[in-house]
DNA sequence: GATGAATGAGATTTCATTCAT
DNA sequence: CATGAATGAAATCTCATTCAT
């Protein structure tokens, strides 16, 4: 196996570990049994524990950002955008992504360097979605572009992303995100006909 | 010492140690270092580890719960709202209560017993901020108070209060809530000019 | 409650505790609890642990030491005798006393006191299985009385009565006692015919 | 060192601890320090204490077996035997067998697991005490062989055994066990000169 | 590249025992 | 006589990390 390979094994598992068993359950052992491997190669590919977290953190925010970035590229009207959300997200509970970064989060409390790191991550994800709003009020150019604190919107969406799979994981029955996104499609509608005719 | 007294030097240990160190790092001993107490009486007052952190998400959740009910009971606007927030926001931050429940909340991961319990105590909250926002809208009168999905909103309120938190956790500097409340009361103060006269 | 009562009953929670936790599982707190009384009531009483297991030994082995004189007193056959004994056994299971004896002979490894006060009991039961064989012997007359080496005899028949309750609690059929009891009354009724005419 | 060596380093340790301290203060650290390793490394061997008694049973009593079916494989007198189970008896004593055996039957009270398989081997004894048995009265021939209760016979043997052991340890002198072995001498003897001619 | 045996530190938890009430 | 809060030591068990192979 190729060393980026081994690398990438190791980021999966310790990404599927960190959704499923929490942060204070992810050892190097409990890795290694979700990844099928010894717990010994880790230490061959990170030099311990906290930098294993450390790139784990940069592996699956970056990840996810190329993949929301391709997915929102061409959105034109808040609707459309808010339905691609609603599919990212969808695939996000699934496959555990933002499950492993607020577990990431809470550990970046024991950690300098993985504060650091994750919160360099969330930056990038605040920067992303200013930028979707941007484009979208620019689309829109109605009177309601101006009042927006597009930084703050931005920074409260990441806010909101991140508490609401909190939530989410508290409720046995996840209905919560599929409340809020149904109630979202709303406003979205109602946004879009605001629009001013070209 | 009487049993109710000890518990409660016991929680409120559990509490700053939660918000200081990350659950990760919330064992016997170190809540015990931070009370200034032997760990063994830990555990001659819960059960478990289990048990304490779950009395201590309903102690700490509760405690602050009458504390917003008390001081949003007499709010009439939008703009008072915010700034009452504000304060009561900073005084958590001081106290390390959001931090708490957030790492609790992290931690719920692995315990069934402490999901259940954070998710009633979110769920109280969420009800709460229901109540705050249909008292709002009902004296604003104003158009906005049909189309406002207030359940819904009160969940994002929720998420992103505690989304808020753990950004804020990731950042040095803290500004970011800061910037958020400030952009909330420009929002709240054109909410409340909106208000149809009487 | 008198002294002596409270003696008492701390006494029987202790015979009870080891019969149906164990040696290692009969901690204070669990004598307490078994009892129903406070475990600091146990210090005023006995100086420490290894001094309430030594009373114990002494306490269960005399009281059914004594039983087993009443009971055996008129026995006249190795018939009767067996059927006796199975008896008394049936009742030991019930009241736990063997096995608390076997808990307490399995902790004498770790307390020379408890080693001597065992020991000094089985001392006397010993002497009282000598006792019965010779009377048994005595009032059988036949050519078997002057082979039977009586005092191995008795050492082998307390061996046995302790080694028989071991495996009896390993068989959750208990099964074996009762085939040994049929069996020993069979051969024992083959003695009795041998019994020489008067 | 291979994982077959370790795991029989720790067996062994454990028979030896048990032996020597009682089932009470067979902890981990003990029996470490009576291996001469680490206490963790039997974490890694064995899942946990309980599942090391179990193991532990298992392969002293097998070990023990092989070694009593090996050397009463050719005996045809009842004088033999005893002499042969006289050899064997000391050797256990030196080596701590039953003792150790003894006080898993004693520590069987608090798990299930163990009760199962120290049951499971006692059964073994018993049918090796049937088959010696057995053998012995078909070579011997004479009119008692018809009167034997061999079933009940053997689990009386091995009841007999396990309580001499429990008896011997508690007293100092352990004369016991040689004057049952030299009654017993006497008695094979009187039972090999009943034997009829060929 | 990868394995897995080994270690020592530290985690949770239990417990004998003391003592103020 | 009796209670029950408190402690410190020790028990079981987990884990990050190293290293020989």
């Amino acid at each position: 196996m190729s060393r980026e390979q081994a690398r990438q094994r190791i980021l999966g598992a310790a990404v599927r570990t960190l959704a499923s068993e929490g942060y204070a359950k992810t050892s190097a052992r409990a890795i290694a049994r979700t990844g099928g491997f010894a717990p010994g190669i880790i230490y061959y590919h990170f030099t311990d524990l906290d930098d294993l977290f450390v790139e784990t953190a940069r592996f699956t925010s970056q990840a996810r950002l190329r993949r929301y970035q391709a997915e929102t590229d061409g959105v034109t009207s808040a609707a459309e955008l808010v339905a691609t959300l609603r599919r990212l997200y969808a695939e996000d509970g699934a496959q555990g992504h933002i499950a492993a970064v607020q577990e990431l989060a809470a550990a970046a409390t024991t950690s300098p360097a993985l504060a650091r790191q994750v919160g360099a991550e969330t930056a990038r994800w605040q920067d992303f979605a200013e930028g979707v709003i941007d484009g979208l009020l620019e689309r829109h150019g109605g009177p309601l572009a101006a009042l927006v604190p597009t930084r703050e919107l931005a920074t409260m969406a990441v806010a909101a992303y991140l508490g609401m799979e909190m939530l989410s994981h508290l409720d046995a029955d996840r209905h919560a995100p599929n409340a809020m996104f149904a109630a979202a499609e709303r406003v979205a509608a109602l946004i879009d006909a605001l629009r001013p005719a070209r």
